[in-house]
RNA sequence: GGUCCAGUAACUCAGUGGUAGAGUAUCUGCCUUUUAAGCAGAGAGUCGAUGGUUCGAGUCCAUCCUGGAUCACCA
């Protein structure tokens, strides 16, 4: 700390100087004609002109010379090499160039030319400061070793990372990617729906009941209405009852929080797309998907192959379809279409899953779903048909009460969307709130709660709708082949440093 | 929450019980085409925290904090 001090110590020593030289270290007007990169791609053109120019950008490498120096530039579209003689300068201006830190932000003009060792580089007639540095950056230093870039004393420590992500940022550029393709993907998902018809809607975040989802919510406190509010664990209820009330297509891209355990899959508040679309069943919604996420692949990524972890997963052949019953048949030999309760369970006891004593049936087949088959689906795979009882916001199968018509979406063992022919029969509806209201007075705190407002929007009718909700950000952990939603989100949250 | 790993200068790291180190960054001096610039010198640390063992702890032990991995939980 007394050493940081005294770093911090002499950069503002130096803030001082320029103050006392009588220049402004945070001047309000910017002058700029070029960027760095305009630079760059018209290398030849500005070499033979000798046209001034004037670039700003960040200090970020400095090699003085005695009268001479050599400084880098960056903006945040590249980097350039700058050329400072005090000949050039001039005695003041010179003194300036002295003063000045790693960090600061430089205004240069002057002309571009090739050093004797032929790096292209503009040679400054003036420097004007435009922000002073009061904090040391830390270095990443840049070698090129037979072509290839070697990086020295990188900024890797993960924790500093994600706490300080704006040094991240500036000093990582790789992260900035994942961060602009994150912001095409989710553009590109809106062009896809836009032009299918879909509307964008915003719904409320702060709710006086949650649903939607299995999760427990977060809580806080409106004072004026002095009730209690929830921060949604999902857009579903309110999309549906613009639908009920004449929407087709609709669909939000936004927050939404689950008071839950952290990994590298969970952030507390994370980014869910959900989308509904009358007259349409499961099985329009699968094709929807399918199409959804092959056609931000090629638009992005320009592939329909991606490498995740150096696996491939093939977005281009037609995706498997694929009942979860039957997949349970398939890797275990053991048939759970009798839903027998007993002889479920016996199969889960013997096989070590453990099972929470207010388990229903249809729990139990989940979760030898889980333990069995669902780190196996690697390529795309729409498990269809889950049991009734743990989806209770879906339409049962007419072909088997047991089952209701949702799929959800598996890449590479882990869920990416969840979707149902959504339940539009009110009294249904009912039924099946008030068991999920049964469990949780039994003692399961994720169950559902009743939401009376919703089920009598269900009474002035919903028409038959299919519904889709995808999870963002670990869509663009598969496209970006990240294994931590840390990754991909901007500040996720982290325990305050004590 | 369980288990394992990590935390030493601003950054990256070395340091297996005996005087806290290196490179970069910073500061001073020299240097008019350098580029991980160079040369010479200097300053910089509550070794994550608190206890303990010991003549002596960055190092061994315990607890805690933060992060990571993994398992559990979790649509």
């Amino acid at each position: 700390m007394e050493n940081l001090s005294d770093l911090l110590l002499i950069r503002r020593q130096k803030l001082q100087k320029i103050i006392d030289l009588g220049i402004n270290p945070f001047p309000n007007r910017v002058k700029r004609t070029h960027t760095i990169t305009d630079l760059i791609e018209h290398k030849e053109d500005y070499l033979k002109k000798a046209e001034k120019v004037i670039i700003t950008g960040r200090l970020i490498a400095m090699r003085r010379q005695g009268k001479i120096g050599f400084a880098n530039l960056m903006d945040e579209s590249g980097k350039i090499q700058l050329y400072v003689r005090k000949d050039e300068l001039g005695e003041e201006n010179y003194e300036l160039f002295k003063l000045l830190d790693l960090g600061d932000f430089l205004q240069v003009a002057g002309s571009c030319f090739l050093t004797q060792r032929g790096e292209y580089s503009v040679k400054a007639e003036n420097i004007k400061i435009l922000g002073k540095n009061l904090r040391p950056v830390p270095t990443v230093k840049e070698k090129i070793v037979a072509g290839e870039k070697q990086r020295y004393d990188e900024f890797a420590d993960i924790e500093l990372r994600y706490r300080k992500r704006y040094l991240d940022l500036l000093l990582n550029p790789q992260i900035k990617q994942n961060f602009v393709l994150r912001a095409q993907i989710i553009r590109e998902i809106r062009n896809f729906l836009d032009k299918r018809g879909f509307l964008e809607v915003d719904t409320p975040i702060l709710q006086p009941l949650y649903g939607g989802a299995f999760a427990k919510p977060f809580v806080t406190h409106h004072n004026s209405l002095n009730i209690d509010l929830y921060l949604r664990i999902a857009i579903e209820l309110y999309l549906k009852r613009l639908i009920v009330g004449g929407f087709e297509k609709v669909y939000e891209i936004g927050k939404t929080f689950r008071n839950e355990g952290m990994d590298r899959n969970h952030n507390p508040e994370f980014t869910l797309l959900e989308l509904y679309e009358a007259y349409a069943d499961y099985n329009d919604i699968m094709d929807l998907t399918e199409n959804l996420i092959r056609s931000t692949a090629e638009k992005v990524l320009n592939k329909k192959v991606i490498n995740f972890q150096g696996q491939e997963i093939n977005f281009n052949d037609p995706w498997r379809r694929a009942s979860m019953l039957d997949l349970i048949e398939q890797e275990t030999g053991f048939d759970v279409s009798d839903f027998d309760f007993e002889r479920i369970k016996t199969f889960c006891d013997k096989k070590g899953i453990e099972i929470e004593p207010s388990a229903t049936t249809g729990k139990l087949i989940e979760a030898i779903f889980e333990h069995f088959v669902e780190k196996k689906l690697i390529q795309p795979t729409f498990v269809t048909d889950f049991p009734k009882d743990i989806s209770p916001l879906a339409k049962a199968n007419p072909d088997n009460p047991q089952l209701a018509e949702r799929f959800e979406l598996f890449i590479n063992g882990d869920e990416f969307a969840n979707a149902f022919t959504e339940l539009n029969d009110p009294i249904d509806q009912r039924q099946r709130l008030e068991a999920q209201a049964k469990l949780r007075e039994l003692g399961d705190v994720e169950a559902s709660v009743v939401d009376e407002d919703f089920l009598e929007s269900l009474e002035y009718g919903m028409p038959p709708t299919g519904g889709l909700g995808i999870g963002i950000d670990r869509l663009i952990m598969l496209f970006t082949d990240n294994t931590s939603i840390k990754e991909v989100i901007l500040f996720p949250q982290m325990k305050p440093e004590k």
